[in-house]
DNA sequence: CGAGAGGTTGAATGTACTCAAGCTGGGTGG
DNA sequence: CCACCCAGCTTGAGTACATTCAACCTCTCG
């Protein structure tokens, strides 16, 4: 990886990926079969029913995950962050489209060596299985939110969901706890498939958000939501 | 468990659950700390954020994993046939709320020995973490469902679901492939919570379903499917 | 400056929801 | 044995919310 001019070492994810669980001398083994790979925003990684021939974490960016039905019609079923996974064990093809909602950088393993060294290090296959268990609890909360939600609650769960990973990310390190800025890597078409709204209901809700004064905006993609605690009400959260 | 003449080599999941991966062996050690455990239709198995005390193997009957939002609002996150498993590795507290839909047989393991003999048996985890990823693939397989799909896919993808499941179950072995005769474990309500629609709603596109020649019926819960190849095309399916 | 993509806003439409009444089938008691 | 009850289900009429279709706005880029 040094020639990448990326270290393990000063890997911003390390602690907080797979990586995390792992001995120095085990992440030696992982590091030396990693590959920085970049995408720009919008290019496509991995087609659903191909078979992927790496396994990755994202490090930087945001990649969508989406299903499409015969007639086109999208639902984004998985965002992942940086310190996310990319990719599906134990099975040829992927189930999903893969897709950079914004440039991405990921730090890549091929895939039959890093399955020899998942079965070299079991706490690898132990976290990653830890991993998948919360991204099922998190697609769980979805369906509720898929199922149960109104446009303006769905809206507002959204902002919050990202208000939390941003800021677990690091990106805006406030003091204020119930204060959040960022910005949104998805563009309103993107928000609406995750939602499973349309462009124009996603665009009408956020207008009265802001005119209700749960969030401010500076441009379409930037969000400041001064009371998150206030954000919270408006999505009838009901999760931990 | 001879004690409720009940015993693994007669088990009718053993070949398809957690135990399908085993030696002889270890059937054994996992068999020593079984309990079998039943609930009537409607009672409740676990409550959520409760500490369960148990991981379970359902064999016989239908489990119903639900969410609600404050304001009452429900919704199915999970259906757990004979074969799937029961319990939140890794957590403490159980995530969601589990009841019995119909008369439900459970093969029940102490928690603390069950993770011993988890770490004893590494196959054990293996097949449990392979079984976590097929659920979170049904899970975004239902998300799409929620988000995208009209309320007449939704019944007919349901409707196909149930089929293709209770098929698996072997409950009505038929030679007919494209044929199904099943018993529905949910009722109405039940059925709506799962699809993030109405009892009225969900009624009136059965009743369609049955005007429109896919389905007939016998009752309010027995279906029969003469061609399931027609109700897929009614299902708008897309997953492999 | 013009073109075009992404976003917002408005008006009309439609799908699923709400509320309400009626039906069906299984269980109980007279 | 029949009448009654009740829960679960179905059907109908009116409503509401999100969608559709269309126009307009606002950036960025050439």
């Amino acid at each position: 990886m040094s020639s990448h001019g990326l270290t393990c070492d000063s890997c911003t994810v390390r602690h907080r990926a797979v990586c995390g669980a792992l001995a120095d001398e085990e992440i030696a083994c992982l590091n030396a079969i990693a590959r920085i790979k970049r995408f720009p925003a919008g290019r496509v990684i991995l087609r659903d029913h191909e078979v992927p021939d790496y396994f990755a974490n994202v490090v930087e960016g945001v990649v969508k995950l989406t299903k499409t039905l015969t007639d086109g019609r999208q639902q984004i079923v998985g965002l992942q962050f940086p310190s996310d996974f990319l990719g599906r064990l134990f099975r040829e093809r992927s189930p999903y489209f893969a897709e950079a909602a914004s440039n991405v950088t990921l730090c890549a393993f091929e895939r039959s060596r890093f399955e020899g060294l998942m079965r070299q290090f079991p706490g690898i296959e132990r976290r990653l299985f830890e991993n998948t268990l919360n991204e099922l609890d998190a697609a769980q909360d979805w369906m509720v939110l898929l199922g149960r939600k109104s446009a303006a609650e769905k809206v507002a769960s959204f902002l919050l969901m990202v208000a939390r990973r941003s800021r677990q990310s690091g990106c805006a390190p406030t003091d204020k706890l119930d204060f959040a800025r960022f910005d949104l890597a998805l563009s309103r078409s993107e928000i609406a498939d995750f939602l499973g709204l349309t462009i124009e209901t996603v665009s009408r809700q956020m207008t009265s958000l802001k005119r209700r004064g749960f969030i401010e905006q500076e441009g379409s993609r930037s969000v400041v939501v001064p009371q998150l605690s206030k954000l919270e009400s408006a999505a009838e959260q009901s999760e931990d």
